[in-house]
DNA sequence: TAGGGAATATTTTTT
DNA sequence: ATATTCCCTA
């Protein structure tokens, strides 16, 4: 109600202005097509919108939120947004900032995460937390649940923290407490007691004052259901409900937006089961299947006009999707013009793929494309390596997409802990990882007595300290050393008062040794480091306080990808959702890497599907072309793997496609007396080339030899070859069956021509 | 306490 | 192959 900034007071049109709003609709909903437009209107009651890749999703939302504030229907601060990363929020801020012409501060506006920490800050006391409570993020969690792990005499080897943490966060995913959790859940985890070191988590994270990522959501489900007093606050606060991404979310985040709904119901969830790819951790594709049964009445308005995609790539995409069973159904058309088919290549191996890729990337880029607007989709990280190195030989500039993050950095975090120390004195994660780095001499020992004493009497870290420090218990020297840490702790809190918290954060990194640290470590990227450092410094600029960081940190950190020049783009799959290019690559479309084995070993059907679903992703994160391939031979782990094409290959309708395999390829590896490709797929599904009808390729993938190409091939120098061992080459000089060949890597051999073929 | 060598585990990722 | 993590010894 004291909203600063209340828009229906300064809009010259309140609600009774209506009808001649209708009678004349405003500009943003005439640059939008129909089923848009019923989507941006039907603001009563519950509604899903399922928009299919490309079909103006954002724009949806964006424009439904704009008309919601434009039509006086409810005021900033009754409208809650939700997405699932801050990229998708602070888009969809800056959107409706220009749609309205001004800025909007007072919205809820932000990822599930950062709206429910905004919840419980306020109600906090209601779980046990105080308002301030520390975000831990992964790290922190496993950390404590080694603790925990230990402390139980646990073997940390046989039953790693890591998966008791993910054991853990799905739990909290699906809404479950300690108390919720079935007896046998952790199934054979340290001989069944997982339920009970869940229990012993929460209890350890309460002491601390802290809360993990899952207990942002969970800790407001349980204030709603306890307390009906707040929740009925926010029922009648939240006028208006939107959800970007709705397939995502697990059901912790649906049963949050249920409860949150439920007064005014107007609740609008945009998503698209198709492109749901994150069950693995969580996301329950079953909430938008089950949309119209948890919210009767529920409009369901499909957008499946596209924008972006060619009819081609379009047809191929669908082709695949198609075989997924349980899809609410959506069929994307365009008005494009039809565009190149999809262009489908088997190579010889990784090397190659990324060697032709390269080709191709080359050959747009004459043609005058954008590195920009070209991205290579993997579907796991170490097949990038594959293509940063030929780029490298190259010189053709690219950027990978993803990785770490600033904030994950050893460096940044280690800063973090330090402020985190200093702004809480009781935050014993913290004082434990700072309070030996750099190194003081504070061992085993010193921290065995520390939380010996601090369990004993439930004190913290801190407080522990301060008291040990008094007795006689440590030797001297570790003594004099943590006397002198407590004393800069003390000093830095003291000084909050008159130094800026930029000020302040220089001077504890200073001071604590941190930076000397690394300005003395000899690592070649001690220097980066640092430069990190300095980065976090002047982020911190931007900031009130050190705590309004902090909160930042954990909940709102961007990943900062600086667009510079013109590059290549590479990254996963999973990290391609969202955007679009004018030209993808889809290197690795091979049996047990895109449908991964690992997905399929965990998950069955219901994994295959959504690998599918990352598949069809991939295919419709292009606007002009698609380039797919697969290798025959993929070096893993070191080990090299002969591989089958993907049945998603095979998926694809072959009209939409168009085979591009180089003749005689195969047969050259058999007339070498390697083992062929295919020859190696006994008993494996069997495939079927779609080129076989125009390439003249192997027909049916079964066990027999290919039929060896005898030496067809006469070469004749100045030929380009194809050689095992040595790649590719050209002929220099030919002795009868023996050739000269300059390899364009291995220089200059002499072999015989049956181990070449032609390039 | 630090540093080296062995052991290990390598899908996808946000908050 | 490789990177990280862990353990043990000096």
């Amino acid at each position: 109600m004291t909203d600063p900034f209340d828009l229906a007071h300064h809009e010259p049109e309140p609600v009774a202005a209506e009808p001649a709003i209708a009678a004349a609709p405003p500009p943003y909903l005439a640059a939008l097509n129909e089923p848009q437009q019923q989507a941006v209107e039907a603001t009563e009651g519950p509604v899903l919108v399922l928009a299919g890749a490309g079909t103006g999703k954002t724009r949806v939302l964006t424009t439904r939120l704009a008309h919601i504030l434009f039509s006086g229907r409810a005021r900033p601060g009754e409208v809650l947004a939700v997405t699932f990363t801050n990229k998708a929020a602070n888009e969809m801020k800056s959107r409706i900032e220009s749609l309205l012409g001004r800025p909007v501060e007072s919205l809820w506006l932000g990822t599930f995460h950062a709206m429910a920490a905004r919840i419980l800050r306020r109600h906090a006391e209601l779980v046990g937390l105080e308002s301030n409570f520390t975000i831990l993020d992964t790290d922190d969690q496993v950390r404590l649940l080694k603790q925990i792990l230990s402390a139980a005499d646990i073997d940390e080897k046989q039953w790693p923290a890591r998966n008791l943490a993910i054991m853990i966060g799905r739990w909290k995913d699906r809404g479950l407490r300690p108390d919720k959790v079935d007896a046998d859940a952790g199934g054979d985890f340290a001989l069944g007691q997982a339920p009970a070191l869940y229990a012993a988590y929460q209890q350890r994270l309460t002491t601390l004052n802290a809360a993990d990522f899952g207990d942002l959501l969970l800790h407001c489900l349980t204030i709603f259901t306890r307390h009906a007093e707040v929740l009925a606050e926010y029922q009648g606060r939240f006028r208006y409900l939107l959800v970007d991404e709705y397939q995502d979310a697990n059901v912790a985040q649906y049963l949050w937006l249920r409860l949150l709904a439920q007064q005014h119901r107007n609740l609008c969830c945009v998503g698209d089961d198709d492109q749901s790819i994150y069950g693995w951790r969580g996301a329950e594709v079953g909430n938008i299947l089950r949309f119209e049964r948890d919210f009767p009445g529920a409009q369901v308005i499909r957008l499946e006009q596209n924008y972006r995609s060619t009819p081609h790539i379009l047809g191929a995409a669908a082709g695949l999707i198609a075989h997924n069973s349980g899809r609410l159904g959506k069929t994307l058309w365009t008005d494009a013009t039809e565009g190149e088919k999809v262009v489908v290549r088997s190579v010889w191996d990784g090397e190659d793929e990324a060697r032709v890729v390269g080709e191709e990337i080359e050959a747009l880029q004459r043609d005058g494309g954008s590195l920009d607007e070209i991205a290579i989709l993997v579907r796991a990280a170490f097949q990038m390596r594959e293509f940063e190195d030929r780029f490298l030989t190259l010189g053709l500039p690219y950027r990978v997409i993803g990785g770490l993050r600033f904030y994950e950095r050893r460096e940044i975090r280690d800063a973090n802990a330090y402020f985190r120390l200093v702004v809480q004195a009781h935050d014993d994660l913290a004082f434990e990882r700072v309070v030996n780095l750099p190194k003081r001499g504070l061992g085993d020992a010193t921290m065995q007595a520390l939380h010996g004493l601090a369990r004993a009497r439930e004190i913290s870290l801190d407080q522990a300290a301060r008291e040990l420090v008094t007795t006689d218990e440590l030797r001297p020297q570790a003594r004099r050393a943590l006397a002198g840490f407590l004393e800069s702790l003390q000093r830095w809190r003291q000084r909050r008062g008159d130094l800026s918290h930029v000020e302040l954060a220089e001077l504890v990194l200073d001071e604590s040794g941190y930076t000397a640290m690394w300005q003395h470590d000899k690592a070649p990227d001690a220097p980066g480091r640092l430069e990190n450092l300095k980065e976090l410094i002047h982020a911190l600029e931007e900031f009130e306080s050190l705590e309004s960081f902090l909160e930042h940190v954990s909940l709102v950190m961007e990943n900062e990808q600086a667009s510079d020049s013109d590059k290549v783009n590479i990254m996963t799959l999973h990290a391609a959702k969202g955007l679009e290019f004018d030209s993808i690559f889809l290197p690795g479309w091979e049996e047990e890497l895109l449908p991964h084995q690992r997905a399929l070993d965990e998950g069955g059907t219901t994994a295959l599907e959504e690998e599918r679903r990352l598949a069809h992703v991939g295919l419709t994160r292009a606007r002009q072309r698609v380039h797919l391939s697969f290798a025959a031979n993929r070096r893993v782990y070191g080990h090299w793997r002969a591989g089958l094409p993907s049945r998603f290959v095979e998926e694809l309708p072959g009209e939409h496609l168009e085979m591009r395999s180089e003749t005689g390829f195969y047969a050259g590896r058999a007339a070498a007396g390697e083992e062929s490709f295919f020859a190696s797929s006994a008993g494996r599904p069997s495939f079927h080339d779609p080129a076989a009808t125009s390439g003249g390729l192997i027909v049916e993938g079964r066990a027999e030899r290919v039929p060896v190409r005898q030496a067809t091939a006469d070469f004749a120098a100045g030929d380009r070859v194809f050689h095992q061992k040595f790649g590719y080459g050209r002929v220099m000089q030919v002795d009868g069956n023996r050739l000269e060949v300059t390899f364009d890597k291995a220089g200059t051999k002499k072999v015989v021509d049956s181990f070449v073929s032609p390039a």
